[in-house]
DNA sequence: AAAGTATTGTTCAATAGTTAAACTATTTTT
DNA sequence: AAAAATAGTTTAACTATTGAACAATACTTT
């Protein structure tokens, strides 16, 4: 690749990036109960997928720092939808969960965040979403390794 | 596609947009000059791309509210990294331009982000790029007009 | 031309997410 | 038993964001 190329393929891919991103939590955002943030949906998601789990945790899947898990955790619990349960074994640790408000909430999220990606689905075949997905996959793994 | 194929997707896809996202932050913030975020970088970019523009083209490709806009471009002009220039013929606009520090912080930055993208580049062939760019467009488009 | 309407950008108050440092409580290592 | 490590929280400071209200300027309509 000439370097003109590569010029020009660090400014598409920082355009894309940056809309594929901000576009994808307008539409998500639409889908959420109003109560909820994209990021605290997506918490939740993360804790719905894995049934419990700590802050430490999260804060390496989010690679932010603890204290900035505990920020949304605070206002989860605070919502009613998520919960802290002290670790019996270990006493220092904390397991989140989602109550059953929260389940019943992420649900309905899910429900319709189901349609919309349907509905975005019937764009591309079968085989073009499966080479994307392939390509991505071994991208984050390569951003995550550096 | 069925339903169970679906709900998979769904889950892959929000995890690796959100780690390609939240990384490739991470991995530009490294490389950027510590004065400046890596939103203030990337409206920066926008605005050298274009030479100048307005508060309203950047809310428009950004997709946030026009305040939004002002409150980076005000830390950046107090850095003397942005200028504010009244427009002639209409006096509501104000165009938007790198001052010459500006413009000298701008392409450090993107000559470390030159090294950072080659070095990412080299593990991924060309045609495998040229797909998934190309999907990539694809879906940001759909995203947008949704 | 005057009056009403639309557009451009800013200000302000409120909220969310973030970092970094200091701290508490607990567990593990020496 | 003392020291070091780990889990999570608190706090202060900052950035980004929305939404509403506003001022200045331009455009439309009568």
């Amino acid at each position: 690749m000439t370097e003109k190329e590569i010029q020009k393929l660090i400014e598409s891919y920082l355009r894309l990036t940056h809309e594929v991103w901000k576009r994808g939590e307008i539409l998500i955002r639409r889908e959420l109960d109003e109560q909820i943030t994209n990021d605290q949906h997506y918490l939740m998601r993360y804790i719905h997928r894995r049934g419990k789990c700590t802050t430490t945790e999260l804060a390496h899947a989010f690679a932010v720092q603890k204290s900035a898990i505990t920020a949304i955790v605070n206002r989860l619990v605070e919502k009613n939808l998520l919960e802290r349960i002290r670790g019996e074994k270990d006493r220092r640790v904390i397991y989140l969960t989602l109550t059953d408000e929260g389940k019943v909430l992420f649900n309905k999220a899910e429900a319709n965040i189901y349609q919309l990606v349907e509905s975005i689905l019937t764009r591309f075949d079968r085989q073009e979403i499966e080479q994307f997905m392939n390509t991505f996959e071994k991208l984050a793994k390569i951003l995550k390794e550096m």
